[in-house]
DNA sequence: CGGATTTGACCGGCGC
DNA sequence: GCGCCGGTCAAATCCG
């Protein structure tokens, strides 16, 4: 007979450990932009949608797409002021800011090069 | 082609 | 004990 794949194969969740309780600090702040997604120097990829009952907007689920990065944001748009997003930062970055490090490229050429002199 | 994104479905914890 | 909510992951799809 055919062998049912269905609800073996599909290990969904398996060993969700909650030794992932490490250090993990919470920042939230608000920023006026109309975009969700505000570049702040890292690269996100959106991993969930769900509404919130308090906001008659959905709440947007960010994570850090590094390896070595366990960062994840919240974003939620105020039901009082939709032009403003509350950006919860969740987690510490192991990586060097990427943006930041770009934007200070050519500055730190320049510096380099000026301190050849 | 790869990476990124979207939606739906599922699970765990808690309350009563 | 059961139901409900929140939160997360997976697959499929889209774009450059």
């Amino acid at each position: 007979m055919a062998e049912e794949e269905k609800g073996s194969s599909k290990d969904r969740r398996k060993g969700v450990r909650t030794t992932r309780k490490a250090t993990r600090p919470r920042f939230a702040f608000q920023t006026r932009s109309v975009d969700d997604i505000l570049d702040d120097g890292y690269r996100w990829r959106k991993y969930g949608q769900k509404a919130v009952k308090n906001s008659l907007y959905p709440r947007s689920y960010y994570r850090c797409t590094h390896h070595t990065c366990n960062v994840k944001k919240q974003v939620q748009r105020l039901s009082k002021d939709t032009s403003v997003v509350v950006t919860t930062y969740e987690g510490i970055h192991n990586h060097p800011c990427e943006k930041l490090m770009e934007t200070l490229s050519p500055l730190l050429k320049q510096i380099q090069f000026l301190s050849r002199f």
